[in-house]
DNA sequence: ATCCAGGATAGCG
DNA sequence: CGCTATCATGGA
């Protein structure tokens, strides 16, 4: 047994596809690294490698790798809920390995409040240059990853610093909601004890957080499986799926549509939509490319 | 060059 | 209420 070896922990992983999941639009840091991927679990460095039906885990992370790939999630009860449905079976063929993460609330509301109006390719770009401005530096895998910064780190920053994140007119987005959360003005711990319209509420208080944005992290962060973020893809295969008669259909009916048709696991549904039609039509093929 | 991207929001009729 | 223009940046 080498050296790598020994600092591995081998754990069953039936039906997942790690390299789809960390791909699927939902996390923008993991980079490929060997025949595995590293990235940062909250403060921890973290090496994930799969073979076949088992993942090799940073020995000592299993408990924080299981909670954050919703390994406990019962994907074949989850499909079970779908509606029989030509579109959605191949997109569930198509990305059935796909895990909804439970990410730190932080970090995803940070994260997909730079998101808008960007392509996942330019997420990912802008995710790690703050991560490696400004978070902690961790070693894992004989390599270097970044933490993504804590809200009273932000808090510090000047508008400057952030723009020279290419962030945009995101910038100021970002800066106040760091400033509101280390000021205590609003408190993101606790919220899970909350009902999604709850959290999703105190969420929309942030500014540049709408709906979308707030269902993303009430999705990817809190785990809420019923929640369906409305995006210009999703919105696309809806309209032109279940709706070809109605292109005007606003996202607020659509949202509500998928949560009775889709059912109490819509959030996964959408995620198989999503995954397969950008894959599939989008634009940004050859991504995987890029890690 | 032109268009579009895992949007949100102020301002309009 | 519903609709529109606008925001900053880079990849296709």
């Amino acid at each position: 047994m080498d050296n790598r070896t020994r600092s591995l922990s081998r754990i069953s992983a039936q039906g997942l596809d790690l390299a789809t999941t960390l791909n699927s639009g939902q996390v923008f840091h993991w980079t490929q690294h060997g025949n595995g991927f590293v990235g940062a679990i909250d403060q921890e460095p973290c090496y994930l490698e799969q073979s076949g039906n088992e993942l090799l885990v940073t020995k000592g992370l299993v408990p924080h790798v299981r909670r954050y790939l919703a390994l406990d999630h019962r994907i074949d009860e989850i499909q079970n809920t779908f509606p029989k449905d030509s579109t959605l079976d191949a997109a569930v063929r198509y990305a059935s390995g796909i895990r909804i993460l439970r990410q730190p609330v932080w970090e995803c509301l940070a994260t997909f409040l730079t998101s808008a109006l960007k392509q996942v390719a330019h997420i990912r770009s802008i995710s790690l240059l703050i991560r490696e401005r400004y978070g902690n530096r961790l070693r894992i895998a004989g390599t270097t990853v970044f933490s993504y910064p804590d809200p009273e780190v932000l808090a510090k920053l000047t508008l400057d610093d952030l723009l020279a994140c290419r962030l945009g007119f995101r910038a100021a987005n970002l800066l106040a909601a760091a400033r509101r959360v280390a000021s205590g003005e609003i408190a993101l711990t606790g919220l899970n004890k909350l009902s999604s319209d709850e959290i999703r509420t105190v969420l929309c208080r942030f500014p540049g957080v709408g709906d979308k944005i707030a269902n993303c992290v009430l999705l990817f962060a809190f785990g809420r499986l019923e929640v369906v973020p409305i995006d210009v893809w999703i919105a696309r295969v809806l309209r032109e799926k279940y709706f070809p008669k109605k292109p005007k259909i606003r996202p607020a009916e659509l949202a509500s549509f998928c949560q009775q048709y889709f059912g109490p696991y819509a959030g996964y549904a959408q995620q198989y939509l999503f995954h397969h039609w950008r894959l599939t039509y989008g634009k940004e093929l050859g991504e995987p490319g890029l890690w």
